[in-house]
DNA sequence: GATGAGTTTGAAAAGCTTTTCAGAAAAGAT
DNA sequence: ATCTTTTCTGAAAAGCTTTTCAAACTCATC
């Protein structure tokens, strides 16, 4: 049985006010009983309840997170930020897997209000109406990580997706390739879809290349598997492409594995760039360059965004940007080039 | 503001008691007084405080886990077992990453005993005197995942290394190798060191092989640089070598690495078995042959396990092992074989 | 219409802590 | 030695729920 504070002001021969000031303001309890109540404390092996104290303070130091894929290696790294910042401004986090079931959210989400967390953070999932209507239902503020809501006010943070695609792009093209494929996110996805699609097209168009999604452009789920279909097709359909944009690691690891598959060298007649720059991207054959997310900053401001809000300090910006960079590797080259 | 139970009963016309029975034993209250309780509460948007609850129950409905590093994709796949098998039981999981770090542990824990957890898990880390002596005073049950204490009577969940590392080992040898490395864990690593070495060794000892350890096997971190300078010297000190035994994907992608830059091709000139099974084999060129562990499984059971000892039921064995089988791909072949 | 059994309800205690408030003790001033 | 201040301390309320217990009610039976 697990000591309370009765126990310990029992034993030390006080009252609980007195135990529990020497735990919270220890300068009020004149010396010879503060060590008294630490001996007792200390014999008991004594905590206090945080229930009891979540009740009275209305706070509990515990913020919700959820994740569509914590498996995804894309996530853990965000996962780790969130944890850094959570640990460091003394915080518990709830970690659930919503397995993009709308019906599964709303369980999570009602459970983890009846937990009374202080915060909550959403990862990557588009808001949907539906959403919306569950978040604001919930007494806490919100922070989406690594996706945005553009029609209602909720803060995020994330990089700019279309500039960082249109920026991958240009680097192609910088290097002198004019014929670049993509391997895409459904148009629709809000994240890895649209926006990557529209920065990409830009850039092509803004270099007046070949930019035609119907013939540079194959879409799948971020998949490997998918992902190595549609690198297959794209190949079929472009095959004279120098380059491809691949929108997210997997992505550019499925069309490393088809090329090397089909003796096609990289980067000597076929460059890969990829998206997000999780570890995998260092530990491939060539190793990849891609589009650095600052997957760990995501997730370390996502956390010092929302403590902000639940102390209702001000926030700089309801959506922060973070910065993309494009990380030079081996996967990489002009056309023709060889290495 | 949050309705409170208090709020409904006010405007339902009814006792807080009523209502607390609406929600816990709706069949003891009366049909009409129940709708209206049922009314205030979608129209307060009422929904109960598990921190009272907790308090009264004595149980929180929450579960800790501790990670030594929860951006491994190895932890991410055991966490996201552990995520399903909470969620099937109506617990959450706080996820604390620990950094291998004995203070930061000393003070997660503190918190997360004063969260009032109902159980705790540890994953993968060693349970030295120290841990003991903090879980000992420690409220609530406490499960093992990915590792065992030989010295203490916790319960565990895990495959068996050693005859995992020899299988590995063996199914080298079955194929026709007898030249065989190894990049291992340090050998003071109680899990990915010690006994996968043992195993490694046991099985090319009965098949009167070249075993000695300073000849075949290098040591060093997981981590993918060390493990790529762990591969290039075992390559100098026995460059006749026909086939590695990686003790993780990681570090099999750093050897795998390490071949293609050197040009020596795998399987044909050297064939790399990894240990773990994280997505990542499947994603590499060639794809990995490895020793697969039930990652999404031994986190799944973990919860399980930990949840029968929280509800006082018997677990049939203290320390559980769970299968573990070679999954077959391309970076494994027969020694001297043209693919 | 009274009695009894069974159902339904509300008051109050319990679970553990923090905090307010007032009283007690100590210290200081005269 | 007395009175004021200041410093410490304890009792009690508050935070929100569940649960026990006893009271009130319903309904059937005689």
């Amino acid at each position: 049985m697990k000591a309370t504070i009765r126990d310990v002001a029992k034993l030390a021969n006080v009252s609980i006010s007195t135990v529990s000031r020497v735990l919270n303001a220890p300068d009020m309890v004149v010396r010879s009983k503060r060590e008294r109540v630490l001996e007792a404390i200390a014999e008991l092996n004594y905590s206090p309840n945080a229930l009891a104290r979540g009740l009275i303070h209305r706070r509990t130091r515990t913020l919700g997170v959820l994740f569509p894929d914590i498996s995804n290696l894309f996530y853990s790294e965000v996962l780790a930020g969130m944890e850094s910042a959570a640990y460091e401004s003394d915080n518990n986090l709830i970690i659930c897997n919503t397995d993009n079931n709308i019906d599964r959210k709303r369980a999570i989400l009602k459970v983890l209000d009846e937990k009374q967390i202080d915060g909550l953070i959403l990862t990557s999932e588009p808001v949907l109406p539906d959403d919306q209507a569950m978040i604001a239902k919930l007494a806490c503020p919100v922070v989406l990580a690594a996706t945005h809501s553009p029609d209602y006010a909720i803060a995020s943070v994330k990089v700019d997706e279309e500039q960082a695609a249109y920026d991958a792009a240009a680097y192609l093209i910088g290097l002198g390739h004019v014929r670049i494929g993509m391997i895409s996110g459904l148009a629709d996805d809000p994240i890895s879809g649209g926006p990557r699609i529209r920065g990409f097209i830009r850039a092509l168009e803004d270099h007046g290349l070949q930019s035609d999604p119907e013939r540079c452009i194959e879409y799948g789920s971020y998949r490997f598997e998918h992902s190595y279909e549609a690198m297959k097709k794209l190949h079929a359909k472009y095959p004279d492409m120098t380059a491809v944009f691949a929108s997210g690691d997997e992505r550019a690891l499925a069309a490393i594995s088809y090329l090397h598959e089909n003796r096609i060298r990289i980067p000597e007649q076929v460059s890969v760039i990829g998206f997000d720059n999780t570890r995998m991207a260092g530990m491939c054959f060539p190793k990849l360059t891609t589009v650095a997310q600052p997957l760990y900053d995501i997730g370390y401001l996502s956390v010092v965004k929302l403590l902000r809000l639940i102390n209702g300090e001000p926030v700089d910006d309801l959506r922060t940007i973070v910065p993309h960079s494009i990380v030079e590797r081996d996967s990489v080259a002009a056309p023709g080039k060889r290495i």
